[in-house]
DNA sequence: GTCTATACAGTGATAGAC
DNA sequence: GTCTATCACTGTATAGAC
């Protein structure tokens, strides 16, 4: 059985998959608040950016729907930002942030490879539901964060996020958790793609026909990937172990 | 053991994995043949614009760089195509009737029911890699071809490819083969996901940080997701059992 | 902070000469 | 079958009034 810590305090699943970034908190604090606050308006013209980048793509949406969308004309959308990439930066650097207070949340974790693997692909699942936008983003337009020089910072979370998983990994085969012929590169990126498109999925529940209406919970979709990663990494004796109930109930 | 046929003869691997349409065969068989036929610049023209549309998405490619791509004037492409959006069917259209073959291919194909999702899981690779420009297109850019009327054939490909993939998976569970407790419907969309994904991975073979320049054949990646779609469907007790080395000797 | 107005390159597409 | 020339429109971005 795979060893998990109490289930309270600062070290469990729970504390990971509700890691949030709190963006304009210094501002609030050192100003007397406002009816309107600025940092709304840029935070509104981002989301609908978010969006319509993460439907369309990129270069595929342009700045006049930008403006419509907030209901504003296209020239004034130039006093908050300087370009449309400018968006695309404050936009997926609030992604990046995230992503590194997970990873740091990740590696403080107590507990073993297989607790921590369960936390990764959990944590993974919420972030890409929750902040589904800025996630469609980095997963489909990929391509262009990875040649484009002003975006190596998102590259360089990908590199942190790899090799926290490839220490889980590592560990899990070390304490015979986890396979002993696990091809623990080929699995990380399978692991990772495997959560992506799930999430992906999810968020557009229209999969690849129109039959089955089904309803799939959030909980119900984690517990179903949580199993075929761990159906993936095992060790073939411990394929049918049940996993610990607690640790997917975190839906907060 | 899972059981398969001989080996030779209509029935294998081997054939769907070959599994190929020939466009533009009646044309030629009821003409003389030229030197220069018109359907190769025709073909040619295509190639260039499926390209494009793989790697910066159909709405982010111009007119103007397919014209470039193949040393012509845009307004020339006009000759050919009445729209660019005419360009974009007839490269789906080549896909739809590959993907229609080879569905043929597999229902006819005798063995139960792991030596069928083994040989769809196979044709299904080979393909996205031999036709990584359509496939990367009907993958990235799917919004357009969900939404727009004008692709419906697309989904109906896609929904005859569920149903196959559902009679295998189906198929399996029945037979004690694959695991009693099988989300069918979730582990469809999961296992498609899983191939075109890693299709996608292996042709742009990036992945998420730049380190380990490893060459993974294409034989061994083929290999490594087999095994990995095996292990989520087998029953428990047959999740050890070796593969067959001829199912995976399809390189040809 | 949003507006009006606009610059100017790029977009898909067309007409007719060669 | 390709070219020249051009259309109407949309693309990002800017300047200055309010």
């Amino acid at each position: 059985m795979s060893a998990a810590p109490g289930g309270k305090g600062p070290g469990t699943i729970r504390d990971v998959a509700r890691t949030r970034t709190d963006p304009g908190r210094a501002a609030v604090a050192t100003r007397p608040p406002r009816l309107i606050r600025p940092a709304d308006r840029r935070q509104q013209i981002l989301a609908a950016a978010a969006r319509l980048f993460a439907e369309h793509g990129f270069e595929a949406s342009s700045v006049r729907e930008i403006a419509a969308a907030v209901k504003i004309l296209p020239g004034s959308l130039y006093h908050h930002f300087a370009t449309k990439e400018d968006m695309l930066h404050a936009i997926v650097r609030d992604a990046v942030q995230r992503f590194t207070a997970q990873h740091e949340a990740l590696e403080a974790l107590a507990g073993d490879a297989e607790y921590r693997l369960v936390a990764s692909v959990i944590a993974r699942f919420r972030d890409f539901v929750d902040n589904w936008e800025v996630n469609a983003i980095l997963w489909k337009d990929s391509a262009l964060f990875r040649t484009r020089e002003e975006f190596a910072y998102v590259q360089a979370a990908k590199t942190r996020s790899f090799k926290m998983q490839e220490k889980i990994l590592v560990d899990g085969v070390r304490a015979r958790l986890f396979r002993a012929d696990l091809d623990v590169y080929l699995m990380i990126g399978t692991i990772a793609r495997l959560i992506n498109s799930a999430g992906d999925w999810f968020r557009s529940n229209v999969f690849f026909h129109s039959d089955r209406p089904d309803a799939y919970t959030l909980d119900r979709t984690v517990a179903f990937h949580v199993d075929c990663v761990l159906r993936l990494v095992r060790a073939p004796e411990r394929i049918a172990e049940p996993i610990d109930p607690a640790w997917l109930a975190i839906t907060g």
